[in-house]
DNA sequence: CCAAATTGTTTTAAGCCTAAAATGTTTCCC
DNA sequence: GGGAAACATTTTAGGCTTAAAACAATTTGG
């Protein structure tokens, strides 16, 4: 009779005391291997990119965020889309701007805001470079079937909730 | 009749010429989520090392390295396994060794080899972050299930492997 | 109205990271 | 043995990234 407890109450006597530390290895290797997945494509996008088209992944990611918003986006909502710091979408923003990928104007009814778009340069090349980008992607997951990847969303979803609630938690 | 073909080949005449824009939407979407997902946690476990033992995630991530090699690592083997430049881990460990966490001697039996392994601080203070940081990667996914663990170690596993081999179609 | 809080951005200081070139060492093989 | 190739590491130059502090403009609540 193995006393095996995945992830529920101990049922041993005297329980509450008893703090056994619970083995978190899966989740671990788990995480691991999420990691070794994004460095590795990720890693593989940003020399292709700079292969091809002489460009970092960062400014790509940029340009992404903007080419869905056609009317320009401010810093801000840049920064909680791309996930990184204010100071980072700053100086990224100039040198895209400097290199004539970007239209940066500050905001007619609030001073603090400055929106910025892409330039017609910047939109032309972005499309040129995203159409590569996508099938550099699906050659990288080719041999996930539909049923996989309509798997892995499922499951990606439920981490991004679970790892949401968690950081909550911890910052409410 | 839908002429739904996913992932086949075309089936319509005159085939070879036609060239037709495959649809990636999906794998796209996917890597946005995997990208998502990974940065949630990695921002996540970063602001915590920070907070709790002012450290830094690629320190952290190095002294791991070392903690599985009693014996030490040379520069390469280190830089392989963490999948960041030369370069990149000269410069960590030389902050490193700084603070007194590696030990870093070159090879007798090959004057090109750096060994680098951890001091007895270092192994001290690892092993104490190490601890905390089990159960907040434990905590980040706690609303998976082990069926949904095991499911998506599985999946990555398949992604890992595809996207290896894609980048070696390209790096022969 | 106006001070305080909030919001949006920039600046700062430090560290991380890469690709490519340079340096030093060993191995290969003729 | 000796030159060429391979290997391990460092250096270089430039860019990315963060957290925290500073600055500027707006909003809020007495």
């Amino acid at each position: 009779m193995p006393a095996e407890s995945e992830r529920t109450e101990m049922l041993d006597s005297e329980t509450k005391a008893v703090e056994t530390p619970e083995d978190h290895a899966d989740e671990l290797r788990l995480w691991l291997r999420l990691l070794t997945c994004t460095t590795l494509i990720e890693g593989e996008v940003r020399g292709r990119l700079r292969q091809r088209f002489d460009v970092t992944l960062p400014r790509f990611d940029l340009m992404a965020q903007l080419d869905k918003a056609p009317d320009g986006m401010t810093l801000s909502d840049v920064s909680k889309r791309m996930m990184v710091s204010n100071g980072n979408v700053t100086g990224l923003v100039e040198r895209l701007v400097e290199s004539g990928h970007l239209d940066r104007r500050t905001s007619e009814t609030d001073r603090r805001v400055q929106v910025i778009r892409l330039t017609k340069l910047g939109r032309a090349e972005f499309r040129k470079m995203a159409a590569e980008h996508e099938i550099w992607i699906a050659d990288l997951f080719a041999d996930l079937s539909p049923k996989d990847v309509r798997e892995l969303m499922r499951l990606l979803a439920k981490t991004k909730a679970s790892a949401q609630k968690s950081a909550a938690r911890r910052r409410p």
